[in-house]
RNA sequence: GGGCGACUAGCUCAGUUGGUUAGAGCGUUACAUUGACAUUGUAAAGGUCAGAGGUUCAACUCCUCUGUCGCCCACCA
């Protein structure tokens, strides 16, 4: 007998010089092939990649980073053990403005900074954030670790190292050159606490209540507006209605010179589809500048913009762009008074308290004409947390709209040099299933996303970044717009400008651009960058395009789409064939798990208080992809009592299984009894649903498939019956190493230090891996006689559970042992070879198998397959109860027998029905009739 | 305002093209326990599949509507 394992597995034991000798052994890096893969330099053979989401650098390991480690490892472990060169490779995220601002927040708190990034300069500054991320690096690379995941660390990247780098301004450099990324004064979000943009998927709206204002803005001014924020209206150039309403058809068209409190304006009456008659005034004043719809109204009907907030959150109405000493509305000395009245009295207040003003002085003049209460939707930036004031800035873009010539297309439909534009592509390979996304709603979704979406402001203002491969001669150009009459218009400053992937050779006398980029562009570039691009590596020929791309699905639109956009553009071809969505991991009451709600389940304490195993099989069985899942301590602790139980299987397997025959070479012996056979072709079947549901996705159906097998099946019944039969090294080291093969995506840890413990008895050898081993095969061999064993087994077991529960329920002791009887017709020879195992499991002192029996007068009984069995209860029976009992299974037996009678009666359903259908049914109600007539009878035996 | 999802046992969830007497885990109840495992075993109770219509021989499954909850998108200013 081998050495036995101890009671009790500890993973805490085993698991961190498991995941060493893992790493050391250089199996997870692709170049390390399995030792029985036959060709592992055939160009043909499969590969399989993923790209880790790089978690950001200065990050702990929550839940969602370990489901997802856990979901791609499991991948990444079968298409290993299947023998595909396989790659899983890991990365970091410099996650800019996070990073930033806290080594900021840092600095202030502990060297007592005021304002670290003007005290210390660019460049000291940004040694000091990459002196933090490098420290910080190593605590998320050792908890992935502690997850178990197999990833190839050889191959690690970060978004913002040199490669990466190069990447960026390849592409940057490579748009500009198309014309897709472009510099223009435009209205985008600012953040007046960050002190930058950010674009329009960063806003988060929230809903608060808010002032709606009616008023004029002057006397003489014919047209009511309604509006929450009075003050910038300072900067109005129009008043839209709809085109419809007639109230203010004869309006449109018309100009106004006004004005509004002694800010001299010239209004415009203008018709916009988009206006609602119904809400507040039916009119609204446009201020371009400040609104992205009323910039995008102005821009259709030439409007001019004039901007009176600043950067900094003021009332500024002193932008060049303001004044327009030219127009003859200003020759009037008066109004140009007026004018510098309005500057003197507004500038400088905050844009609250120019409110408050400015809803004062209407109020006392006379032309507030009505307040009203309504709740509103404020975008706020999602990385600042302010409310996020639009204002127009000269800024960098990415035009989604713009047609370019796409030279080399692997993408279906589009060909090599044909016309498109980023949007086409993006939508493209979504639609023609190049890439699927799991679950698929997603793509309505995705769609819609793609429909909407504008021109993306990729220029930041903060300093840990991709800084923008821009120079420019002396210092940025102005933004003084062109004296073209159009303020609007978006246009491309140019001048003494260079664009390219390396700094210009006489670079001291320019300047770089001062901004970086947004953090997803280069994360768009993930798949590829990762793998070596711009340099035409074997990796990148080799795995991209990626297999799978395993994320949360709240990051689709900010990470997937962009990888998408990223990819089709620079390669022609897609970063990845599947995008699998998993959902969020939240508390047991389904909330998000939160600091101040203090309900956060820590993975790392869950992993030293259960084990690894046990955590990751909690966040994979009963999940679905796309759906939240909730998690509970009581959960993963099932798992550990699963894990638990696993080893004490294999514990029991290895004491049935003899020293000599002990082998961890998988071939499948000959099965001798009826248990065998129906294990082997059960261990098959599992095999087989296990494989299936891991290629379609469906982690949790194969764990909970493998899960039911494990213990309801093998432990529950095959090892009791080993117990019994003996004598079956053989069988119970095949199904053995099996089984450690199929857990082992799910539950590395614990198979592995079982295999080891298996190989240092075979071989002395500790240094041979499971995780290596060959993926059961599932044998296509001609199954003769597998229904019928497993009916004949179903039938046994079913005796078993019989007898048991009238043990039961006359409460009966179970180490009491009794006497049964059959009256097995036919199925007698089966029931003698199998008497043994029911006598073992039923506890019977005997088990007597006849063609035809009498009931004895002190049984019990039950039917089973039209068998009448009988259990002796020597005297101890209650008859009452035991009337009561057959009576209720009568009853129960007669609803189902009357429900099968009016089906069959059904001529349509005769008539229509497949036939085997009815002829199924047919069955079903012939077996119930017989059970039916013989328990009618045992219930007529009994006299009482 | 538009869209998506969920609603199945006390709780957490499976249920793959329509055909099962609707399943699992946890929990509950009763009994057991030095022989692989109490991180256990045996047995049991527990469901009008949110509601109403419809399609069909047949609906948890497909369609329509309603309700409750959740999420995403959308700057009725």
């Amino acid at each position: 007998m081998p050495a036995e394992l101890p009671k009790a597995y500890e993973p805490q034991k085993y698991e961190d010089e498991i995941y060493q000798r893992w790493e050391k052994s250089g199996f997870f890096a692709p170049e390390a092939h399995p030792p029985w893969v036959d060709n592992p330099d055939d160009p043909k053979r499969p590969y399989f990649s993923i790209v880790l989401p790089p978690p950001n650098v200065t990050g702990t390991l929550h839940m969602g980073h370990a489901a997802m480690l856990a979901i791609e490892d499991v991948m990444i472990r079968y298409h290993r053990m299947k023998g595909d060169k396989t790659l899983w490779l890991p990365g970091t995220d410099h996650a800019a403005v996070a990073t930033e601002s806290k080594v900021e927040s840092k600095l202030i708190k502990e060297e007592g900074l005021k304002k670290p990034k003007e005290e210390l300069g660019r460049e000291k500054f940004l040694e000091r954030v990459n002196k933090f991320a490098q420290e910080s690096h190593d605590t998320i690379v050792n908890q992935a670790k502690k997850m178990g995941a197999s990833l190839d660390w050889s191959r690690e990247a970060y978004t913002f190292d040199d490669k990466r780098n190069l990447a960026v301004r390849t592409v940057f450099k490579k748009m500009y050159d198309d014309g897709l990324i472009y510099r223009g004064y435009r209205v985008i979000n600012w953040s007046v606490k960050g002190q930058s943009t950010c674009s329009d998927d960063e806003l988060v709206y929230v809903e608060r209540p808010a002032k709606l204002y009616y008023f004029k803005y002057s006397k003489d001014f014919p047209i009511t507006i309604a509006t929450t924020r009075p003050e910038t209206k300072l900067g109005d150039t129009a008043v839209a209605v709809h085109p419809d309403d007639k109230r203010y058809k004869k309006f449109i068209g018309k100009e106004y010179k006004v004005n509004f409190l002694g800010q001299p304006l010239i209004i415009k009456i203008i018709a916009d589809e988009g206006v609602n008659p119904d809400f507040g005034a039916g009119a609204l004043g446009v201020t371009p500048a400040h609104s992205a719809i009323d910039y995008e109204m102005a821009d259709k009907n030439d409007l001019r913009m004039v901007r009176v907030i600043s950067q900094t959150g003021h009332i500024d109405i002193n932008e060049p762009e303001n004044i327009h000493r030219e127009n003859d509305f200003y020759v009037d000395s008066t109004t140009w008074e007026a004018a510098a009245a309005a500057k003197k009295k507004f500038n400088g207040l905050t844009v609250s308290d120019a409110r408050k003003l400015i809803v004062e002085e209407l109020r006392n003049s006379g032309l507030l004409e009505k307040e009203e209460d309504i709740s509103q939707n404020v975008g706020t930036s999602d990385r600042f947390g302010d409310i996020v004031e639009p204002l127009p800035k000269t800024q960098w873009f990415v035009d989604v709209n713009k047609k370019f010539v796409l030279p080399h297309s692997e993408i279906t439909g589009i060909a090599d040099g044909a016309e498109v534009s980023l949007k086409q592509l993006m939508h493209t390979v979504v639609e023609n299933n190049q890439i699927e996304i799991i679950p698929d709603r997603f793509n309505k979704t995705y769609f819609h996303w793609i429909d909407n979406l504008r021109d993306w402001c990729i220029s930041r203002q903060i300093w840990y970044g991709h800084r923008i491969p821009v120079w420019y001669r002396h210092t940025p150009p102005s933004t003084t717009p062109l004296k073209d009459g159009s303020f609007i218009k978006t246009r491309i400053v140019s001048g003494d400008m260079y664009v390219g992937v390396n700094p210009p050779d006489d670079v001291e006398n320019w300047q770089q651009d001062p901004d970086t980029l947004d953090t997803w562009f280069s994360s768009g570039l993930w798949t590829f960058s990762t793998l070596g691009w711009p340099e035409e590596t074997i990796d990148l020929k080799t795995f991209h395009p990626t297999s799978v791309l395993e994320t949360g699905y709240d990051i689709l639109f900010f990470w997937v789409a962009r990888m998408i956009l990223m990819t089709t553009y620079t390669l022609g071809t897609i970063p990845f064939k599947t995008v699998y969505l998993h959902g969020l991991v939240r508390d047991e009451q389904g909330r998000k798990m939160s600091k101040s709600l203090g309900n956060i389940i820590d993975p790392l304490d869950m992993i030293k208080d259960y084990g690894t195993d046990a955590t990751r099989l909690s966040l994979l069985i009963g999940s679905t992809p796309g759906n939240d899942m909730k998690l509970s301590v009581e959960k993963i602790a099932g798992f550990r009592n699963f894990t638990n139980k696993l080893w004490n299987i294999a514990r029991f397997m290895l004491m049935q299984i003899n020293n000599e025959q002990l082998t961890t070479n998988n071939r499948e012996p000959e099965a001798k009894t009826l248990a065998d056979k129906w294990i082997s072709g059960r261990l098959m079947e599992v095999t087989k649903q296990v494989t299936d549901n891991i290629k379609q996705f469906r982690l949790s159906a194969a764990g909970e498939a493998l899960r039911a097998f494990t213990w309801d099946e093998l432990a529950d019944w095959y090892l009791e019956i080993a117990k019994i039969e003996g004598n079956k090294s053989e069988i119970l080291n095949y199904v053995l190493n099996t089984l450690l093969k199929l857990w082992h995506p799910f539950m590395p840890f614990v198979t592995e230090q079982i295999w080891s413990e298996m190989k240092v008895q075979e071989t002395k050898n500790k240094e041979k891996f499971l995780m290596v081993e060959k993926w059961p095969q599932v044998e296509s061999r001609a199954e003769v006689g597998a229904e019928e064993t497993k009916n004949n087994f179903v039938l046994i077991k079913n005796i078993v559970i019989g007898i048991r529960s009238l043990r039961a329920d006359n409460k009966i002791e179970t180490a009491k042992k009794l006497r049964a009887m059959v009256n097995a017709g036919a199925k007698a020879s089966l029931l003698r070879e199998n008497d043994e195992i029911i006598k073992g499991l039923a506890r019977l002192e005997e088990f007597k198998v006849e063609e035809k029996i009498e009931k004895p007068k002190t049984a019990v009984g039950f039917v089973e397959a039209g068998m009448e069995i009988y259990l002796d209860l020597a005297g101890v029976v209650d008859f009452d109860k035991e009337k009561k009992r057959l009576a209720e299974e009568i009853a129960q037996t007669k609803k189902y027998v009357q429900a099968q009678e009016g089906k069959l009666a059904n001529k349509d359903f005769v008539s229509r029905a497949p036939a085997a259908i009815v002829e199924g049914e047919k069955k079903k109600l012939e077996e119930a009739k017989n059970k039916q007539a013989k328990l009618q009878e045992q219930l007529s035996l009994i006299h009482s």
